[in-house]
DNA sequence: GTCTCTGCAAAGTATTTGCACGTGC
DNA sequence: GCACGTGCAAATACTTTGCAGAGAC
């Protein structure tokens, strides 16, 4: 049993969800990767192991584990569906030209988060900063 | 002719953009409006005024302005792309029960996205922030 | 006159649904 | 044992495409 494994356990024990194979396997994928793959690249991803696993399996967890607050959805403006494992505040940056995602950490989110919750009188639960731009590689490709 | 026929026309003369009836009747519609329509959404509001207007011009003249800055596109996270007349940078705020949205300005918004953008090498175009939550009158129906 | 835009229908793609079977607790 | 989760296939919904004709500049 590898620690990921009982990570993986212990936050569906958490959330009162029924630990099987199928789950713990999606979890830990999420949880290992440093990407944000869609619902279609955690499918495949997990073919080897688990040849049986379902798209609508795949599609039902990532969406309750979303509703759970396990995971954050991430739509990037290329009609597909993201996800990463929840984490602290922090800001996606998107690239236009290869869709490339990466997070960047502020010290700056977290005070900034709290002037906006001030300043609605909605109930916040969740947020989500998004930058779109172009990452190094594309931008020495536009500009040679 | 109406000033926002005249702003509209001006914006595509702008951008280099051929000043055609459809786009113009886009471009009020979203100018005047202070929801953020769908597609289908601004499709339909325009069948009465245009009502040869097809779906495909909708969505090609869409993704246009898009790209041109005209409109900034958002995903709300119910599988469909909203859109709003690109303002000065605020805040999104999504309820997450009866789907609407409203802005927030904040005058913490512009300080923070310039931090954020010395904080990351990539060059960033665009930037957005989203809330999810409850409005009012879903948090009320909520907690009774 | 030229080139871009429009409209139609048909295709494509991501995601959801219904239902019988299987599995965790 | 019972409820919840899974797998399959078919359906749905949003968006895109190809192409002929029309309209802006």
């Amino acid at each position: 049993m590898s620690t990921s494994n009982d990570d993986a356990l212990a936050i569906l024990r958490d959330k009162g969800l029924k630990a099987t194979t199928q789950r713990i396997a999606i979890l830990e994928a999420l949880m290992s990767e440093r990407a944000h793959p869609t619902a279609e690249e955690i499918h495949d991803a997990l073919a080897t192991e688990h040849p049986t696993i379902s798209r609508s399996t795949v599609y039902e967890t990532l969406s309750r584990f979303s509703e759970e607050g396990i995971l954050d959805p991430l739509q990037t403006g290329d009609g597909v569906t993201r996800f990463e494992f929840h984490n602290h505040p922090h800001v996606n940056v998107v690239c236009i030209e290869c869709q490339q995602i990466a997070d960047v950490d502020s010290d700056h989110i977290t005070p900034f988060l709290e002037h906006v919750r001030d300043e609605t009188p909605w109930q916040v639960l969740d947020q989500q900063v998004k930058l779109r731009g172009l990452c190094h590689a594309c931008k020495a490709t536009k500009q040679p």
